[in-house]
RNA sequence: GGGUUGGUAGCUCAGCCGGUAGAGCAGCGCCCUUUUAAGGCGUUGGUCCUGGGUUCGAGUCCCAGCCAACCCA
């Protein structure tokens, strides 16, 4: 981090300029009395104004300066003049850098080109920056760092800067959604002995007053299910889980999950319910049911409509859709002939229903771009879930999938206690996991019946905002640190 | 894990068949008091990702590695 050294060392050559001359490049206080797309709204007005911002770009006419100030809100112009300032102070203003927060008092006026502009009666150097900021024109374009540092992209690219924006929107709006309908918002742990409600390889910490190992939680439904029990009858959270998994374009190691259940509702309660929460949070954020992306720059546009009803089709309907009536009835190894022969490796170990499943992932949910409920998937897939009456080998889940990715699983809830550990006993056979005994004990006191759904925020943000990676949607994805490969971590001791 | 592509100045990018490393922006100096990707003149700035190899000579060719993106698993 220590090239482009020569420019870091004239910007602190100014600095220590600045302070010989006893002025301090780094205010602890400067209160603009309005942001700049306020002092824009009142533009008419005119008037005296007192505001603050980046400096962003500057253009030098010799005995005055243009130059341009930003903040969250808005970008305004503002206008230095030698013969208002004097000489010393001007000088000082023509050789700020870019990058350089600055307050700013003076009158409002309008260019000849029509701009609307501060006339610089005062100005005061509120941080200095040490560091060149991007090009102004092209912004940062590299992609690595761009996450890495991501105060620069968001310094010099609109649309990351709306993208974040959104983000914030869309969440605020589910809580709104759920807040509304009497959804009590909890938190539960995120550091838990069994790392259960989801099959996934947790990460471990250690907790060192306790002498032992936790995993921090890879999903909270366990904990949430303690809260049925325990008489709040709609509860949801929004928090991350953690997986330790590989990264992809559609995978960060740690990742925002919304879960909600609701007590004397079921599977289908939950389809209704997501489907009136998506279509609610488009609605309020992007003002449209109607969603048009493109996969890329020179790619065709692609249209998600969003328009309820949505379609509820059964898992086994799709893959006999897709490769052939029947296909559910085959023998194993004719499933593993036709996995193979669309390019599936791999399938050797995998017993029936994980055979066809990754058939489905990989040939059907691909295709499901408008919204759908795949329904009643197999049982063994679905721990956590109810048998279905008419056909026991299927739960009474759905997997609503839009853009041909899979958004949100929602179940009836498994409030059986002893059908429930025997599926868990089963289960943790197959992924080597503990059994989280505590939950089966609350299980035991009686859970009424549920439904409930869990929803990935970052794949929602991704299929309403276009985005392509889920990197573009989480401000800090994980990537590899950049020094020598890491030796285990050492924890310090604390020093007191 | 496998494949493909990329890594050159602070930023955005050129660099052909191997022959002294370039431009724009930013910076620095000068001119310019309504410009706006301001303009004009001049100028500083390089571990060409790292390490080997081939060669009289490597940013360029070969091998290994690091980081990233994409595709596949």
């Amino acid at each position: 981090m220590d090239t482009g050294s020569e420019l870091i060392a004239q910007r602190r050559q100014k600095l220590d300029a600045l302070r010989a001359e006893g002025a301090d490049p780094f205010r602890a206080e400067f209160r603009p009395d309005a942001s700049l797309a306020a002092v824009r709204e009142r533009a008419k007005e005119g008037g005296r104004v007192r505001l603050a911002g980046r400096l962003m770009t500057r253009r030098d006419m010799g005995k005055s300066v243009f130059a341009d100030l930003r903040d969250e809100t808005d970008r305004i112009q503002v206008y230095a003049q030698k013969d208002v300032l004097g000489e010393k102070a001007f000088a000082r203003f023509a050789h700020l850098d870019l990058g350089d927060i600055l307050g700013v008092e003076g009158e409002l006026f309008t260019t000849r080109t029509g701009e609307l502009t501060v006339k610089v009666a005062a100005y005061t150097l509120l941080a200095k920056a040490l560091r060149p900021l991007p090009e102004k024109w092209h912004g940062i374009q590299d992609i690595e760092a761009r996450y890495r540092q991501r105060y620069l992209d968001l310094i010099s690219n609109p649309d990351s800067r709306a993208l974040f924006r959104q983000r914030s929107r869309i969440i605020r709006a589910i809580r709104h959604f759920l807040d509304e309908r009497n959804f009590l918002e909890v938190e539960t742990p995120m550091m838990q002995t069994v790392a259960g409600g989801a099959a996934a390889r947790p990460f471990v910490t250690r907790h060192e007053a306790l002498g032992c190992d936790l995993f921090l939680r890879i999903a909270p439904e366990l904990f949430l299910k303690r809260l049925l029990v325990g008489g709040f009858e709609r509860v949801y959270e929004i928090n991350r889980n953690f997986r330790n998994e590989g990264i992809s374009r559609r995978h960060n190691p740690e990742f925002t999950m919304l879960e909600v259940y609701q007590a004397w509702g079921d599977f289908e309660t939950m389809m209704t319910l997501a489907e009136q929460m998506i279509t609610t949070v488009a609605r309020d954020v992007f003002g449209t049911l109607d969603l048009v992306h493109r996969a890329a720059p020179d790619a065709p546009e692609k249209t998600i409509r969003l328009a309820p009803p949505w379609e509820r089709k059964t898992w086994r309907a799709l893959l006999e859709e897709a490769v052939a009536p029947g296909f559910l009835e085959w023998s194993l190894d004719k499933k593993k002939e036709k996995a193979l022969q669309i390019g599936l490796r791999d399938v050797h170990g995998l017993e029936d229903f994980e055979v066809a499943n990754q058939i489905f992932e990989k040939i059907v949910q691909p295709r499901l771009i408008q919204p759908i409920f795949v329904t009643h998937l197999p049982k063994a897939l679905v721990p956590l879930a109810k048998a279905n009456r008419d056909d026991p080998s299927t739960v009474d889940v759905f997997e609503l999938c839009i853009n041909g990715v899979e958004i949100a699983p929602g179940y009836s809830e498994q409030n059986d206690p002893v059908e429930q550990r025997e599926r868990l006993l089963a289960q943790a056979g197959h992924e080597i996991q503990k059994l989280d005994e505590d939950f089966l004990v609350a299980l035991e006191h009686g859970m009424p019946p549920a439904g409930g759904m869990g929803v990935g925020i970052d794949r929602l943000v991704m299929m309403l905002t276009g985005a392509q990676s889920i990197r573009d949607v989480i401000l800090f994805p994980q990537l590899k640190p950049l020094d020598e490969a890491p030796p285990p971590l050492q924890v310090p001791e604390p020093r007191l």
